[in-house]
RNA sequence: GGGCCGUUAGCUCAACUGGUAGAGCAGGGGCCUCUUAAGCCCAAGGUUGAAGGUUCGAGUCCUUCACGGCCCA
């Protein structure tokens, strides 16, 4: 018997199996011939008969081997498989006594043979580190995370094709960049041997996407990996997936609507059976209520002010480093005692300028920008602005951020001198938004880890 | 970066105040033709994360390190 052969055509799914006898009933034979392939999960030997069970992606199926039908040889050496070989079985559906359809083997095939023990068949694999450094293994014995990985397959595919529907362009731009920008972090730096030179892994897609907002692609989007240079936790992972989108002629209320119809459209697609109300419309506040609901403090009454915002905060018993600047500290009660409150999809809407060098200036309120940032279950799960186009006021805002890193902030954004030349030719009114794929997973599957919804997460060494 | 907890057989877990490291599953040998965590019998399986230290004696106590989890910054 050859141990790995090179293929085995013809494999139904085992779940089509399962819907073509649904309403079998128990001890019912039928003539119905399938032939599946899976990895070998549990068996049940009983001398000259046995029951094993066959797992594919899409299910399990119970197979019962008798040696009375495929003959003493052929039954041995069926039997003597291990649990976690794959293999191939042609067999006959019936429903055991008990009312589980199962396959009665007429012939089988040995498609790979498994050399390492499996991981506990009624356990499964619990060890969180083991899960993550090997997750074959976690997806050979927990169904939960075949299921989820499923599904993130599925949610992306349902972004691609509502996106797609509604007449944006998938594009591809440089992962390898120049010089990085579009979001405020550290970029991982690499080198080019031939070029001899430093190239930043891209920490956002923003300033290409919107070169091609001013080419008059008009609606554009791309669906890929950032990278950031910081520590891992329960909602980072140096690299994820991020999606960022344009729209010409839009704004950041459109952006919302966007966001919130995508999200409800695609939970339903994905059949989303948490506890979250996920449909449109979302709740919308200020970041300036958000603060008030939870901390009583007015943060515009203290503008500027960051002495003002110290002590009105300490007097509400929210302690701010005296140190940081008036923006820092805002950020920090978001990020600290506003975000974590924010169970239901909720925007936060209309930020000081200075947390945000590429949103407009607000229509109405001075001071203020056109952006929102959108939290559920107590995490950020997308930002977007109103954004900026005008290419003096941009200049403006790079010139702030270099004062800003010579001040010491190292999470600033450079001077991109191309980015100002796009936009001195013209960018249309846009809307802009970014959606973390994964934060996104963690919503819809009710994980608190971002490491959970990561196939392979970064782990030390 | 700080605090707390964890790391024992391939997997899931035991081992009291320091006293010969055990079990179930998986794997091996046998019995068993409707079981489903199948069952029964037999045998085997270990550098207790690593390195030091204390002790007559360390999985257990101490120190350092590695990796992971949770909380905090």
């Amino acid at each position: 018997m050859d141990p790995y052969p090179h293929s085995f055509p013809g494999v139904q799914p085992i779940a089509e199996v399962h819907a073509a006898h649904d309403d079998l009933e128990a001890g019912a034979e039928t003539d119905a011939r399938y032939r599946v392939a899976g990895r070998l999960s549990a068996r049940r030997g009983h001398g000259k008969a046995a029951f094993l069970d066959l797992v594919d992606r899409s299910g399990r199926i119970q197979l019962h081997a008798r040696e009375d039908v495929i003959g003493a040889d052929a039954f041995e050496r069926l039997t003597s498989l291990d649990l976690g070989d794959l293999v191939g079985i042609d067999g006959t559906a019936f429903k055991s006594r008990r009312g589980e359809l199962s396959l009665r083997v007429e012939d089988f095939t040995l498609l790979a043979k498994s050399l390492r023990a499996p991981p506990d068949k009624f356990h499964g694999l619990e060890d969180v580190e083991t899960r993550y450094r090997h997750r074959e293994l976690d997806l050979i014995a927990n169904d939960e995370t075949r299921e989820l990985f499923i599904m993130r397959s599925r949610v992306i595919a349902a972004i691609r094709r509502f996106l797609d529907e509604r007449g944006f362009l998938e594009v591809e731009t440089p992962v390898l960049q120049p010089l990085y920008g579009g979001a405020l972090a550290r970029p991982f730096t690499t080198h080019h041997n031939a070029l001899d030179r430093d190239l930043f892994l891209r920490i956002a897609t923003e300033l290409y996407l919107k070169r091609l907002i001013v080419g008059g692609l008009e609606r554009v989007y791309e669906l890929g990996k950032d990278f950031r240079n910081e520590g891992v936790s329960q909602k980072h992972n140096p690299e994820f997936t991020m999606l960022e989108w344009y729209e010409a002629y839009a704004d950041y209320e459109d952006a919302a609507r966007l966001l919130e119809e995508l999200v409800s459209e695609v939970a339903a697609q994905v059949g989303y059976e948490g506890d979250l109300d996920l449909t449109a419309p979302w709740r919308r506040v200020t970041l300036r209520e958000a603060i008030r609901e939870v901390t009583g403090v007015d943060i515009l009454e203290r503008r500027g002010d960051r002495d003002a915002l110290h002590v009105a905060a300490a007097g509400r018993g929210f302690e701010l480093d005296p140190d940081e600047s008036w923006p820092k500290m805002v950020d920090s009660l978001l990020s600290k005692h506003v975000e974590p409150t924010l169970e239901k999809p909720t925007f936060v809407k209309d930020y000081p300028v200075e947390l945000s060098p590429f949103a407009k200036a607000h229509r109405s309120e001075p001071g203020l920008v056109e952006r929102w940032e959108c939290f559920a279950r107590g995490i950020e799960i997308a930002n977007s602005f109103t954004e900026l186009n005008d290419p003096d006021e941009q200049r403006a805002r790079f010139e702030d951020q270099l004062r800003q890193t010579a001040a010491g902030d190292e999470e600033t954004q450079p001077f991109d001198e191309d980015f100002l030349r796009a936009l001195e030719h013209g960018m249309p009114p846009t809307g802009g938004a970014g959606l973390g794929i994964d934060r996104l997973m963690m919503v819809l599957s009710g994980r608190t880890s971002i490491r959970e919804v990561v196939l392979f997460p970064a782990m030390r060494t």
